[in-house]
Parts: structure tokens; sequence; C-alpha cells
DNA sequence: GTCTATATTCGGATAGAC
DNA sequence: GTCTATCCGAATATAGAC
């Protein structure tokens, strides 16, 4: 890696992702990343504005795994992407997942508003397949996976991976 | 409030349930709770043994809660009590909950091993009731409840409300 | 673009008086 | 028990040289 300014921002995600915000000083984003301090002032206004830039990355990748749902048009393919979504992470960007849940407690940036096109689109999948409560039924999934989500992010995805197959047959989509 | 010592807990609760633990600094406590910085580490070794403390009282509380739900004997009753847990909670016990979730996250403090009765209660419940896979039942169940506490402390429990009886119908325990 | 040095404020913690 | 004063290191940020 021969682009500083890319490798602060690679070292201070890995380092907020594991020890959130707060817990993370300038001083050892610079160590880590092997500049010096003064660099990261440079090329970003401060700390905060490092953490925007950070978090700008982090919602592109999330809208690029989104959009692979929301334009799905067969309704059971939509319940089984999004079921197996957190069994499909790849790990190298574990950071940036693992970034959202720390933030939307440390700091209460929830990004929900980023979601309400998949609420929707799982809402329009369990209408099409007959459901009674299609919106209810598509909150109840998202709160699944977000759980299951954190739980992988926590204990590991083999803490989770039992319940993909039994999700996808409770839904009727394996 | 006369004690001073308990002022000071209290007034970390809510600002560390608020802000984090790294996001609030002693003096920010001692000018909220209008006592002198020094006088919290006379009454705590240091700001870790503050938390700590309130920790304490956190996992006291929610023992507490948990017991009424692990000695039920109606297996119908356990699903009951622990679909509609999130709903009962006492709004001036919202700190303490708030403040598991964002330490889960910000410190990495699961109070994992702590929900493991709990995990046994319902997965003996399944099983009473029947069910196939009484143990992954008992994993989305616990899912579910604790995506749903977390939106209650986000967004309130009117954004969760709708949620409570719908799942009741869907266990069959209303 | 990058580093070194430095300014400045903040945070945790202690000492000593009352 | 409580407050005031204070120390010291850490953290954010800037200035200036290369």
């Amino acid at each position: 890696m021969i682009d500083r300014k890319e490798k602060i921002l690679q070292t201070a995600l890995r380092l907020f992702a594991n020890h959130g915000y707060n817990g993370v000083s300038t001083n050892k984003i610079a160590s880590e990343a092997e500049v010096s301090e003064g660099l990261i002032f440079r090329h970003y206004k401060n700390k905060q504005g490092l953490l925007d830039a950070i978090l700008q990355q982090a919602f592109e990748k999330a809208a690029i795994l989104y959009a692979d749902i929301i334009t799905e048009q067969d309704p059971k393919q939509v319940l089984w992407k999004s079921i197996t979504l957190p069994f499909r992470g790849d790990p190298k960007e574990y950071d940036f997942w693992r970034l959202q849940f720390k933030l939307k407690w440390e700091l209460e940036i929830s990004g929900k508003e980023k979601m309400q096109p998949m609420t929707d689109k799982l809402t329009w999948a369990f209408t099409q397949l007959g459901y009674q409560e299609p919106e209810k039924e598509a909150q109840i999934l998202q709160h699944i996976i977000e759980s299951v989500s954190g739980g992988i992010l926590k204990d590991g995805m083999a803490s989770q991976e039992a319940l993909k197959d039994f999700l996808l047959e409770k839904y009727r989509v394996n």
C-alpha cells in the first residue's frame, strides 16, 4: 500500500470497528498506519471528518449489497437473498458491518432511513407470497436478520450457521 | 436526593447510557451530579470502578426479571412472558437496558453467559410444545426479542407495539 | 505530501484542607 | 464526607520545515 491517505482510512476503519470511535486516538491511528499524526489532519479536516469519510464508503458498500435484493423480481428470491445475506458477507468487509453496529449504539447513527427500501421490498415479497400480515412479517424477518448479523459479528459465523437452513425452511425458500 | 454517592451513580448511569463509557468524562459526571470531581474517586476506585458498580446493579435487576420466566412451569406462559418482556419494561429503568446494548458493542461486554438459563428455558418450552427444532426456535425467538428490545430503546415502544400481538398469535400464546 | 515539533485543551486521578 | 487545588499524561489540532 503506497497511498498514505488511503492507508489512514483503512487503519482507522479497522480500529474504529474494533474499539469504537471514542476508544481510538488519532495517535494510535497514526502509529498503526505508520504515518505521522499530523498527516491525518492534512488529509482530513479532523477526527470526525475521518469518520465521515469511512461512513461514506460504508454506506456505498451497503447500498450495493441491498440493490441486489431490491431489484430482485422473484419474491421467493427476495426472501432467500435476505436470509442468506448475513452468511454471505465477505470477511474482508466485516469491519464495515462491525462499525455500523458499534456506531449505531455509540453515536446513535442508525442508518435506518437507508433500510426503508429493504423493508418495503420484504413487505412486497410477503404480499406476493400471500402472507396475511406482510408488514409485520417483514419487520420480524428484519429483526431476525439484524440480530443474526450481530451474532455473527460478535461470536463468529459458526455460532449462527445452523440457523440459516432452519430459516430458509421456515420461510419455504430453500 | 441527599446521598451524593448514590447521586453520582445515578448520574453516571444516565450519561453512560446515553453517550457510552468513553463518551463521558468524570468531569461531566461531577458537574451534572453537582458534586466535586474528586468525590467520585473517594467513593469509587476509578472511572472503571464506577462503571462496575453500575453494571453490578444492572445485572441484579436483569436477574430478577429473568427469574420470573425461568421459574415458570407452564411452557406457554414461558413464551408469553418472554415475548412481552420488552413491552413490560419500566421506562424508569430504560437507562439500564440502554447501557447493556451500548456496552455490548462499545466494550464487548456481552452478558451472554447470563442469558444461557433463558435460552435453556425457551428450549425446554418449545420442546414441551412439540416443536421439531426447539433449540433453533429458541435461538430465533431470542434474536427477535433482542432486536425488538433494541428497537424500543432506539425508536420508542410505539415503533414495535404492533409486533407484540402479532408475535403472541404467531406462537399461539395469546 | 510528509514529517517534526509544538500548542492547547481535556481527562483521570491525588493531596490536603475543612 | 466533601471541596479546592493541582499534577500529569493523553488527545486533538496546528505551524513550519523539507
